[in-house]
DNA sequence: CGCCATAGGGTATACGTATACGCATAATAT
DNA sequence: ATATTATGCGTATACGTATACCCTATGGCG
């Protein structure tokens, strides 16, 4: 009683209402065992009863420990900013959701390749560590990486984890979902089968999603048509860019593989505009779920990531890195949706 | 020289280089005009090349400013975290990338309604004030909000301007957008328009856009009927439902008002179902201009709030609060979005 | 030529917490 | 009964920065 509430009470607060010093107070409410049952309940109780929060600032100062972790997204420079990859959201909740269950804060940021994001986030003690979701530029991006390494800066990247990559990843099977994409199609009756998607270096996994394809096709005793493969990224136009190329080059198709829906969306367009019936000429599998998936006629057949399974993963990852606890990569299942583009 | 660059630097370490006191590099870096330029220039020279940065926690510890945002995203429980509102996501992308305009760091968390976020954020000194976006329960909304105020917690909050808010707000001009809806229809020659939304005090915007299309159509001499509106909260789900609950009733209507895109898509579905023929039988307009929007079929007219305005303005007016710099309450204009869901 | 304002920067210290030690008391071993 | 260890806690201090205050050398002024 008698002390103002307007003035935030510090340990030394409850130290002098406990009768104790404001050491104990800390080790108290820090669960250290070096303080009686008693002692603690007593300390516990006041510092409920006067609101009392650890402050941050200071207890990170003090332990080098921030309890707060960064996710960096970062893409290459894109104009409109609304076409943010949907299927970020999902792995967005469901990363804080992870966080806030460990008691770490999540600090946020959406960076353009070029920028210093590798310096500006380890140095100045925002966080612990980091994690990275990023398409854009691979090799930059891996320069970058390795500058984080040399830095000892703990972090975790979304992405391929078939390639001996940098530092420590967690990605879906994009592989073995490839693969089940392909014994789909193959099963549906198809024989040419085009793929919509960066098959370079420059985008692991969609190459490995392509591999999968292939693999699937070559155990069905089909021969992959390197004609039939196009870029893209991952946006509608271009999706629909790519398909048009296809279509205009006239080879024969009756099945496309996006590397992504909004891919495989764009590429719908395309294919109605030149008079194709989906799915009864060209059957269309895409990547992702997103809520779009479900809208679009004839509705999208896709594969689903562990987006949930993801955020935990990675949160999980990162703190073992932090916490030095020994950690290898790991690889998240995916699971084809059917849908009515490949229902013959 | 001749020092290990494992150690992160201190001002002091910059101190003892320039030949100064580490005041005057804290003054330096900080822009402090009783600075020489050229000693300025000179610690701006060695910090550069030792990579220093200044240490945040220490920083905010002494100067009780964290140059940080709290972003609160909060919903009743929701069990599908994948549908999180999807035009949250380009409010969050101007959001980042306007607090990392003004040099400020921004926090991330997702909220159950009933938690204690409102004493958890304030007092650890973990931000300087915080954005609140959110649905759900809004009465305990306000019980918090009180709260918070109560505290001298400094916040915004994205809602309905039109009512006497608690706290400050920003907020799109949902009657105005309602009243364009009405318009519209009205000018496409519908005379019956059901409106789907919650048109109770727990949801003020969906109210606000109500009010704005019964104002459109008392304007053009028609009386809006009770019958024809029903709650729905937005999701696709609860959409489908309150539009079976519509047709069931056997009240005729012509046209279709959701209070937002996820409702609307709901109600497409259950609409169709029943044989209706859009935008034939029923004109329908949906609210927020979600991607999935343009690849319903048919596509769906909508309005499309200012998102990009949206989060400089939030951030903007919330900088202005903690600067204690005077601000008022901040309306943003909405434009309708024609497609063939009201073409006739 | 003495007086005061000003620029430029040093000295001391506070911000609130966490931890290395040390020191009692009590519990055990010898 | 003494040496030994564990328990529970206080003392002192460090984390790295920002700011209140003080001091010195100038220069302008009367």
């Amino acid at each position: 009683m008698g002390r103002q509430p307007s003035a935030k009470p510090t340990s030394f607060d409850i130290a002098y209402l406990a009768g104790v010093s404001q050491p104990t107070v800390s080790r108290a409410l820090r669960g250290s065992k070096s303080v009686s049952a008693a002692t603690r309940a007593n300390i516990e109780r006041i510092a409920r009863e006067l609101n009392y929060t650890v402050d941050k600032n200071a207890s990170s100062l003090r332990s080098q420990r921030t309890h707060t972790l960064a996710l960096l997204f970062f893409e290459d420079p894109t104009p409109d900013e609304s076409m943010i990859n949907p299927f970020f959201l999902s792995m967005l909740g469901s990363i804080t959701r992870e966080c806030a269950r460990r008691g770490y804060d999540l600090l946020i940021s959406f960076q353009q390749m070029h920028n210093d994001w590798h310096v500006t986030y380890q140095d100045s003690h925002r966080s612990d560590g980091i994690i990275l979701l990023g398409y854009g530029d691979y090799q930059l991006y891996l320069t970058k990486l390795e500058h984080l390494v040399e830095m000892g800066t703990k972090f975790v990247r979304w992405g391929s984890v078939s390639e001996e990559g940098i530092g420590l990843t967690v990605g879906s099977d994009n592989v073995g979902a490839g693969e089940q994409a392909g014994v789909h199609l193959v099963e549906i009756g198809r024989r040419r089968i085009a793929f919509l998607g960066d098959a370079s270096d420059h985008a692991p996994e969609f190459q490995d999603r392509y591999d999968g394809l292939c693999r699937a096709m070559r155990a069905a005793g089909l021969e992959p048509d390197p004609a039939l493969q196009r870029d893209a990224v991952s946006s509608e136009d271009s999706g629909y860019t790519a398909a048009r190329s296809l279509i205009e080059s006239g080879q024969p198709f009756d099945a496309v593989f996006a590397a992504s829906d909004l891919i495989a969306i764009g590429a719908m367009r395309a294919l109605t505009e030149a008079g194709l019936r989906l799915p009864h000429d060209v059957a269309i599998i895409g990547f992702d779920d997103i809520p779009a998936a479900s809208l679009t006629t004839p509705t999208l057949t896709t594969v689903m990531q562990d987006m949930k399974g993801a955020g935990s993963l990675l949160v999980d990852a990162l703190l073992a890195r932090i916490d030095g606890r020994p950690v290898e990569q790991r690889i998240l299942p995916a699971r084809l949706i059917r849908r009515q583009s490949t229902a013959v």
